[in-house]
DNA sequence: TCTGGGGTCCTAGGACCC
DNA sequence: TCTGGGGTCCTAGGACCC
């Protein structure tokens, strides 16, 4: 019997549960015994659940004026996405996975992939001393699945919550424990298999997770190509995917959101086209980047009462960061698919052809723009210092018609001083 | 009446080159 | 009538992730 956690390299996943609601709860032990749900922006959808409110029935993403009523009748705590939360609560996860490992790979927001190598047979129970201090130091509950490869041990994550099983840490530890997980999972539940491809499988009598680490590779390659071939080899223990280190510049930026309510003036939309120039370029100046293409996108209502997305470009030779520039060249490309009398619910703005500034060639006629990216650069930096929206071009202010309703947000318990929790004694 | 936001990678197809 | 082969680069779109 092959044993798979004598395999030299061993690969865990960290994972919050519900990380979102833990991340409310942590500051507010009022609602901890309480069931809880956290909205999307603009308090559209639900996007994380307790177990109880899980229990409902109620889905990841259903829109919220469906369980509203539930919500009522049942006490469900409500709360906005507090993002400034959620990223604060982040940083101390992974600050304490780092206290057990020296090779944390943070993969999203709430879960790292963390590699060990040579560890034997006590990295079960290395794990439940790591998920106890997560419990002690950040007070949230967390679970980990060990396995040679990540889209295992994402496998083995998802049992170990789904069985509860004591620690909160599964491994796989044979080739028999293997097999007898992977037939329990649903295809669909694999990393890398969505909707579409769980569907189309299930066409190739593919339904478990079992019957795609046997399925015959040239056949998975030729259908459904290189990617979902490489789930596959993970899934029979051949570590084949990789991932880029978070750190790493981005190649596109994007920034946008729906409206608050709908919108049919031009200017209330362009305040929040500007309002996306300058967060993107904040993001852009964080990776010390500059943009070769910017694109808007707006999505407006259609006679038929669908929503269409309508876009325009403008590319930048050379590649700039000046906010000034890429506001207007913004308003330019908006003016392009704006239609007077429309409804519009959405808008966007994404820099692509992205390069870093010392590396950027000089254009042919020497036009450079230095003066300009000095007013960027300081924009930037007063925003550092005085928070989000300290101080931005006109264009941003003149309207705020578009700005996203949150109301139900929490306080900013750790990044804002005068919202800090306070404690008493009896 | 109300349905998020920000990313990644891969592929196919067109334009262009010698 | 018969109309190469191989390569690069770019873009749009599809699928996935949390």
């Amino acid at each position: 019997m092959k044993r798979w956690d004598l395999q030299p390299t061993q690969i865990a996943l960290v994972d919050v549960n519900n990380f979102y609601v833990s991340s409310e709860r942590a500051f507010d032990p009022a609602i901890r015994r309480k069931p809880v749900a956290v909205y999307s922006n603009n308090d559209g959808c639900v996007i994380a659940r307790c177990a109880e409110v899980k229990a409902m029935g109620v889905k990841m993403g259903v829109p919220v004026f469906e369980v509203r009523q539930l919500f009522k009748a049942r006490g469900v705590v409500t709360r906005s996405s507090n993002y400034e939360l959620y990223h604060d609560m982040s940083t101390r996860f992974t600050a304490s996975l780092e206290q057990f490992c020296p090779e944390v790979e943070q993969y999203s927001i709430d879960e790292s992939f963390l590699h060990f190598h040579g560890f034997g047979e006590q990295l079960s129970e290395h794990c439940q001393r790591l998920i106890a201090a997560v419990r002690q130091w950040t007070s949230m509950p967390c679970c980990a699945g060990i396995a040679p490869t990540r889209t295992l041990a994402k496998a083995a994550n998802h049992f170990a919550k789904t069985l509860g099983v004591p620690g909160g840490v599964l491994q796989i530890g044979s080739e028999y424990h293997r097999q007898q997980l992977l037939q329990q999972m649903p295809a669909g539940e694999v990393w890398g298999v969505g909707r579409r491809l769980a569907k189309r499988l299930a066409m190739l009598d593919i339904h478990t997770a079992w019957d795609l680490a046997t399925a015959h590779v040239p056949t998975i390659r030729k259908a459904f190509g290189v990617t979902l071939e490489r789930t596959v080899r993970e899934l029979q223990g051949v570590s084949c995917i990789e991932l880029a280190p978070l750190d790493q510049a981005k190649h596109e930026i994007v920034s946008g959101r729906m409206f608050g309510r709908l919108l049919t003036q031009f200017e209330d939309v362009m305040a929040a086209v500007a309002n996306h120039v300058q967060l993107a370029a904040e993001k852009l100046a964080a990776q010390d980047g500059v943009t070769g293409r910017l694109t808007t996108t707006v999505q407006a209502r259609e006679s038929g009462g669908g929503w269409r997305h309508l876009s325009a470009h403008a590319e930048f030779r050379p590649a700039t960061k000046d906010t000034q520039a890429l506001t207007a060249a913004a308003r330019r490309a908006l003016n392009e698919v704006f239609v007077a009398g429309r409804e519009y619910r959405r808008a966007s703005v994404c820099f692509s052809a992205l390069e870093r500034a010392q590396e950027q060639q000089d254009d042919l006629f020497g036009i450079t723009n230095d003066g300009k990216d000095r007013l960027t650069d300081c924009l930037a930096d007063i925003n550092r210092r005085f928070g989000r929206g300290g101080a931005v071009l006109a264009s941003a202010r003149l309207s705020d018609e578009w700005q996203m309703k949150r109301e139900h947000l929490s306080p900013a318990y750790t990044t804002d001083f005068r919202q800090l929790p306070v404690a008493r004694t009896e």
